[in-house]
DNA sequence: TTATGTGAATCCATTCACAGCT
DNA sequence: AGCTGTGAATGGATTCACATAA
């Protein structure tokens, strides 16, 4: 019933899911705060940079522990590798990228994918006639290999970019192959077990959100006119 | 003070923020049933496909009126209509796309783009290697031109699909031209003025917060064993 | 004096549980 | 009898405001 030790096991946990979508956000400002050379950074400046309130940074980063100076602030440096560490970056993460039509071709090329500790490191597909050929450099894998594919390189994260009939059936082959984590792009809704993280992008859910706002905006003029 | 009638303005509005990001996935699956000849759903069905619990989707729903009925369920083809009406889709909106590389060019390309009210009316790119040329049969416009492009089509809402570099400097040109509604697909983060918004897609925050979660489940273990 | 770190207060979102309608 | 719609209760997340430390 005793715990040996509070450690950094139990304390680097209890980070609120909101905080956790929004370290990656600091993580890039911060990086390209040391681009400019950049060694010391407020709450303020910071929060005004990633667009979030000083207090809720503080707030996020007092989840990690005390990094941060009074009365002078934060060293970048060292906020970034205490971001990276909290987030698990310091391994890198292999990625599999199931369906290289324009898509999974353009998330393949993506340049700075690898540059934050993520590795592309096998490409799948269904199509026989892409099977076989080469994108950026690494071969595609039929579908039917996958759970080798997965084995024999170690993908940790799985990457669903096909079309909405096949995701389903391409996320249940993942979860048979032992991946866990996975990023939908298909526009579908997943049904995995609840054991699996899987984040969706969703590009006609965010326009529907923003015709959603402009829509409010629209009827906004109208509301005050109510009351003239 | 008194307000004439409540109206549908004053009712309609009201739908809180977290409502407004599940609609679109509600829409998504009434869709689909409605596809398999489904006419009616109750919520416990339609939250359980959807990911959501069932008090959650009632809650959500009952934000947009009650269109229900008790003993029975909802009327797909009722509730269709009223999410759409929600959402603002009963009109089409004009997209401009930003950046036409291997991304925007699977964004102009995607189905089921113009699928649910919108419209790829216009495409933009600052390279002249390949403004004048058309993709997905849609001419390429320079970026010079942004200004009467989105004048001239009407378009509503802008997508980002330039590289990071470009990204900052073509939200503005969007502002200047009149857009306030922006999908921003480059990592990083806009400054733009508050009446705009801005919601991103940003594939290394995505992975970043799985990797999280993949370390937390590797840590899991660990603690699972100190009680041992 | 300046800016962090954090309890307290507030706000928002989710879940519970049941009254009310079909 | 069944399922919606919704007040009440709960739980998180954000903001406030200040004690604390450099």
């Amino acid at each position: 019933m005793s715990l040996s030790r509070p450690s950094r096991l139990a304390s680097a946990r209890a980070i609120p899911e909101a905080t956790v979508t929004r370290l990656p956000v600091y993580l890039r400002v911060l990086k390209s705060m040391a681009d400019s050379a950049v060694t010391t950074v407020s709450s303020d400046d910071l929060a005004g940079t990633c667009g979030v309130s000083p207090a809720m940074l503080r707030k996020d980063l007092s989840h990690l522990g005390s990094y941060g100076t009074r009365g002078v602030g934060y060293s970048v440096a060292l906020l970034t590798y205490h971001i990276s560490q909290a987030l698990g970056l310091t391994q890198p993460w292999g990625v599999v990228i199931v369906g290289v039509g324009k898509l999974g071709q353009a998330l393949t090329a993506y340049r700075g994918f690898g540059t934050r500790g993520f590795d592309v490191v096998a490409l799948v597909d269904a199509d026989p006639s892409v099977v076989g050929t080469t994108v950026s450099g690494l071969p595609v894998h039929g579908l039917a290999d996958l759970g080798r594919v997965v084995a024999d390189t170690g993908a940790q994260i799985g990457v669903i970019a096909t079309p909405a009939e096949a995701a389903q059936w391409v996320g249940e082959l993942l979860v048979g192959a032992g991946v866990r984590s996975i990023l939908n792009f298909a526009p579908v809704v997943l049904v995995l077990p609840d054991d699996v993280e899987v984040r969706k992008v969703d590009l006609a859910s965010e326009l529907q959100i923003l015709a959603f706002h402009e829509q409010q905006r629209a009827d906004e003029p109208l509301r005050e006119a109510v009351h003239a």
